[in-house]
DNA sequence: TTGTCAAGAAGAGCATCCTG
DNA sequence: CAGGATGCTCTTCTTGACAA
C-alpha cells in the first residue's frame, strides 16, 4: 500500500468530517467540491478503506474514518507548531564568533559590544580578545578570527574593510614633557627616537608612511609590541611614542604621561571593521558586525 | 555547475451526470 | 432538488536530458 499522509488532503479530510458535506467543506478550504472529492478518494486510496458513507444528502464519517478524524486532528496541531518553532529558530542567532581589538581602542568599546551583543544574542558563544593590530590581521587571514578592528593602512587583499571611526594621534612623552594644549610639527616628531610597535603592526606602517611622504625617516630604538609597555617606556623617559587619545587618556589625566596635538600634517588614521575576504561570513559573525558598528557610531558622536 | 527546454504528473475548476 | 462523482481542460510543478 502507497501511504502518504499528505497533510492537505488530511485537513479537507477533517473539514467534510466538521461539516459532514463536500460542498461546505470546500467553500471552507477555498477549494473546488471536485478538489475536495479528489482529496477523500485520495485519501481513501491510501488508507485502503472507505472513511465515508456517501448518502446522496451528505457524508456520513465511518468508524474508520472517526477513528483517522480523532487521530489526525491533535497531529496536525502538533506539525503546525513544529512548522512555526522550526521556522522561529531559523530567525535565532547560533554559533560562535569572535573579534579581536587592539589594545588601542581602549576597554570600553569591546567591553559594550560584548553587553549589547550578548543580550542581542545570547545563544551565540562570544570571544574577544585583545592583540597588536598585526596579529589580528594574520588571524583573519589565517581563518581563526571572524572580525577584527584594524587601522589604514590595510594592503592585503585577503582582508575586506569598512571604515568605523577617524582619530588622531598625538605625540606621547613623560610627565611634563609636553605643557596642555601644545602642539608639534611632524616633521619635529620625527626629529626625536620613537617607541613604537614592530613594522608588522599598523601603527608603524602608518607613521613611516606619512615620515615617507615628508622624506623623513623614523628613528626606533625601541620597538614595543605591548602598549601596556609601550606606556611604561614612556612614563620613564626613553622616549616619546605617538598615540589615539583613547590610548593614554587614563595615564594622562593622572599626570604621569604629557602629550601633543601632532600637526603638518596631522596624524588622522581610519579605524577599519575588518573581516576575511576569502571566509563566508556567519549569521552570528554578520550580527556581531551590526553591533560594532552601532557601538563605532555612537563612539564617533558621543 | 548552471540554465533551458520539453514531457509528464498533479492539482484545480467548469460543466454535467447520477442518486436518494 | 441538493449534493457527490466524473470527464474534460487548463495551469503549474517536477523531472530528466542536454548544452554552455
Amino acid at each position: 500500500m502507497h501511504m502518504s499522509l499528505d497533510t492537505h488532503r488530511l485537513r479537507s479530510f477533517l473539514h467534510v468530517v466538521e461539516l459532514g458535506s463536500l460542498s461546505a467543506a470546500a467553500r471552507r478550504a477555498h477549494l473546488s467540491q471536485p478538489a475536495l472529492s479528489r482529496h477523500v478518494q485520495q485519501l481513501e486510496a491510501d488508507m485502503g478503506v472507505a472513511l465515508f458513507e456517501r448518502t446522496g444528502r451528505g457524508m456520513r464519517v465511518t468508524d474508520a474514518g472517526a477513528l483517522l478524524a480523532e487521530r489526525a486532528r491533535p497531529l496536525l496541531t502538533q506539525l503546525e507548531q513544529l512548522a512555526s518553532e522550526v521556522a522561529a529558530q531559523a530567525e535565532v542567532v547560533t554559533g560562535s564568533v569572535s573579534l579581536a581589538v587592539p589594545p588601542s581602542v581602549g576597554m570600553a568599546l569591546p567591553a559594550d559590544v560584548i553587553e549589547v551583543f550578548r543580550e542581542a544574542h545570547p545563544q551565540v558563544a562570544l570571544r574577544v580578545v585583545v592583540a597588536l593590530s598585526g596579529a589580528i590581521h594574520d588571524a583573519l587571514v589565517r581563518g581563526s578570527l571572524d572580525l577584527g578592528i584594524l587601522y589604514q593602512p590595510v594592503r592585503s587583499p585577503a582582508v575586506r574593510t569598512e571604515a568605523l571611526w577617524r582619530e588622531s594621534l598625538w605625540c606621547v612623552g613623560g610627565p611634563g614633557e609636553f605643557e596642555a594644549g601644545s602642539a608639534l610639527r611632524l616633521r619635529a616628531v620625527l626629529g626625536e627616537p620613537l617607541i613604537l610597535p614592530a613594522p608588522r603592526h599598523g601603527l608603524r606602517a602608518f607613521v613611516e608612511g606619512h615620515a615617507a611622504r615628508l622624506g623623513a625617516g623614523v628613528d626606533v630604538p625601541v620597538e614595543a609590541d605591548s602598549l601596556q609597555l609601550l606606556l611604561e617606556l614612556v612614563r620613564r623617559g626613553a622616549g616619546r611614542t605617538l598615540l589615539p587619545a583613547r590610548a593614554f587618556a587614563d595615564e594622562l589625566a593622572a599626570g604621569r604621561l604629557s602629550a601633543a596635538r601632532v600637526t603638518h600634517p596631522a596624524l588622522e588614521r581610519k579605524t577599519l571593521l575588518a573581516w576575511s575576504a576569502e571566509r563566508h561570513m556567519s549569521r552570528a559573525g554578520r550580527a556581531l558586525a551590526e553591533v560594532v558598528r552601532g557601538r563605532a557610531r555612537r563612539r564617533k558622536t558621543g
